[in-house]
DNA sequence: GGGCCGATCAAG
DNA sequence: TTGATCGGCCCA
């Protein structure tokens, strides 16, 4: 998105002025999330993703848009006990159990009422290699501690115990912080997402090219 | 209440 | 390529 936006003033001076009551200053990384859930899905690309002593840098994403929009999105088929998260305000963990063993980690996006989230699917893990080796295996290469969904929640240690809790204000085990340094933009691809039977012409699924975090893709196999 | 299938992973 | 393993959700 860089692109040539003409309206924006070049003094952009903000008084400091004090929060009101009952507004939370919102940071580029929330201001991100709370928009629409492509650009936050493309700019959550790089960004630092921290809980239980190990910090992850995110190589790949997947969008999943709301309610009756996304036949693959768990939210599709409207509001449950599992996904009521997905339909509040965004900046929280969406967390949530797979083929009985495996946990996944999504960020709500959007205002509340749209049920909007990005999969955290894969990422280089930038420190405490050691705490994450010790939860993946001795034997796991570095490359693979967090390549897949399963795999980045394994190594950062994560739960269904940290559904719902906020991923921006430390109030919860997970801490999400922007780029340290922005994410060259030309390698950033898209494609079909992984495991999602339908709607291939959805190139919801982002990754830096390149990198050998990402995880290999697999196309849904049907019966 | 029963049955099917999944935003997966690791081993063969 | 296949088995593991179980919660969510649809259907009866």
């Amino acid at each position: 998105m860089g692109g040539a936006t003409g309206g924006t003033p070049l003094t952009r001076h903000t008084p400091s002025r004090p929060t009101p009551p009952g507004h939370t200053p919102r940071s580029g990384l929330a201001r991100l999330l709370a928009g629409p859930v492509e650009p936050a899905a493309r700019g959550l690309l790089g960004a630092l993703v921290t809980a239980h002593g190990v910090t992850v840098r995110l190589t790949e994403v997947e969008a999943y848009s709301g309610e009756g929009t996304d036949a693959a999105s768990h939210a599709h088929r409207g509001r449950t006990r599992r996904n009521a998260v997905m339909f509040g305000p965004s900046g929280y963990a969406y967390v949530y159990f797979t083929y009985g063993m495996h946990w996944c980690l999504n960020v709500v996006t959007g205002p509340a009422g749209v049920a909007s989230a990005v999969l955290l699917r894969a990422g280089e893990v930038v420190a405490g290699v050691e705490v994450a080796r010790a939860r993946r295996g001795p034997a796991v290469k570095d490359r693979d501690l967090a390549r897949g969904p399963a795999r980045l929640v394994s190594a950062l240690g994560v739960d269904g115990s940290a559904y719902g809790t906020s991923v921006l204000d430390g109030t919860g085990p997970i801490r999400i912080a922007p780029p340290r340094a922005p994410v060259d933009p030309t390698l950033v691809r898209a494609g079909p997402r992984v495991g999602v039977t339908g709607a291939h012409d959805v190139r919801w699924r982002f990754w830096l090219d390149g990198d050998p975090t990402v995880s290999t893709y697999r196309r849904h196999v049907p019966r």
